[in-house]
DNA sequence: TATATTTCAACTGTCGACAATCGACGGTTT
DNA sequence: AAACCGTCGATTGTCGACAGTTGAAATATA
């Protein structure tokens, strides 16, 4: 049982009065994430002031948060523009995860208990069990999910807060593709090595076979965006002065 | 002689038009970076605005571009502070440092160039050089330079720009201090087995080099941190009402 | 003297407004 | 027909203002 009478420690957590533009911020990231903004767009901040009900003040420092996060970028005298990639920039993106990600896990591997590896496995079991009903949506967030756990257990919060901004990124790109593999058991296969090598608590092998799973990803990812999939910036759906404005 | 008439070549560079928010930001950067701002300090947009000469939204801006950098904290209602580290986060930011510099100097190795190599050794050269003139500010700034060019060598911008982050962090926290070694040649020294490593193309050896040395800075910052040296938010330095703010 | 209460100036979050600038459009020239 | 140029509406960057809070000094209370 839990305890019953109020103790010293903390009760409730404070719940914060949420200034306007954190909570601008949520919702350009929230709406990057479901794909309703696509890498590229513009953000005007008047017209999202205008939707909010808001002031512009408060949108503008909004997207000066997601700016330096790298999700918005800002072209002086011509406004806000979700970030959009081109592939070697996607590249870095996927090896900037593999370097958190390698760092966190093998820290993971020192820290964590088995109860820990356990809720890690059954996270991998959801992910075969949704293979197989077809989820793929969900299949995705829960991919995510096992990902940001291992970073979690590395104990880094800094890491962790990386993590969940590069998540952020790729959850835009994953959003305009909608299915990543065309196997979706295949997501959930290539997790199984992972959790062997915890296991076995071989950091040798975590390294290698976290790496090969997610350099898998990266094939997939910059597969998809060369055929034009996740590329929002295709040519042909371009303006000629948008193009320019893109180049320069 | 030069061409008389413009060629196809691009002859001038895009001057950009810089808006206000960067150029705060950047002078935020600079006062935390020289001690101007130390960590706890707080930063009044209305006084800040006074001071440049400019209104409050543009700095309000700025500032929300630092603080998803972490370099800056809001509390809502309270305003802005320099973020100040406790022990642990100092950790954290050494541990995220040691995850950025290991793989960048990992590619790197396989990425670089005889010459440079050479503008690598010329470097910590530079650094001995420097410590036996007693030059320990200037010495500090190459120091940064080195483990920067290491960085960029590795060819991740990505990273490159996480590392300039941090490295302002720390910039922060050193200014505090003046200076960070008893022994100023110790610094360059232990830069030597890292070039011994890269020259040698020993992966293994330089992960364990480079490792050592960050292991060893951090350290020595956290040591001067827990004798109060560093650290801002030192208890007697504070009113109640500025604790009672920090804890919550 | 130490603690609780009130007062008050300073500051924050937000808003609406204005001038400067940008991109688009249409007319003009080669 | 293509390139150039100037105009126009739309949007940006910045400003000053206002109401609501906050922290701290001033005052009252024990």
């Amino acid at each position: 049982m839990h305890d019953q009478r109020p103790s010293g420690r903390q009760l409730f957590d404070a719940l914060q009065p949420a200034d306007l533009a954190t909570r601008v911020a949520d919702e350009v990231l929230d709406a990057i994430g479901d794909g309703r903004l696509r890498p590229g767009d513009k953000v005007a901040d008047a017209r999202l002031a205008k939707e909010l009900g808001i002031s512009r003040a408060p949108v503008r420092e909004g997207l000066r948060l997601l700016e330096s996060q790298g999700l918005i970028v800002s072209h002086p005298r011509r406004g806000f523009f979700v970030h959009s990639y081109d592939a070697d920039e996607l590249k870095e993106v996927y090896d900037l995860r593999e370097c958190l990600e390698l760092h966190a896990a093998e820290a993971a591997m020192s820290r964590m208990t088995p109860a820990d590896l356990d809720r890690l496995a059954a996270q991998v079991k959801l992910l075969h069990d949704l293979a197989t009903e077809g989820q793929t949506q969900e299949q995705v967030v829960q991919d995510f999910a096992f990902h940001r756990m291992l970073c979690e257990l590395g104990g880094n919060s800094r890491i962790l807060r990386l993590f969940d901004q590069i998540a952020a990124e790729m959850r835009a790109g994953i959003a305009l593709v909608g299915q990543l593999y065309s196997d979706p058991s295949e997501i959930a296969r290539t997790h199984d090595p992972i959790i062997d090598a915890l296991r076995a608590r071989d950091v040798d092998r975590l390294r290698e076979e976290l790496r090969e799973h997610l350099q898998d990803a990266q094939i997939h990812v910059v597969r998809l965006f060369r055929t034009g999939a996740l590329n929002p910036a295709r040519t042909e759906d371009l303006s000629e002065a948008e193009r320019r404005l893109i180049l320069r």
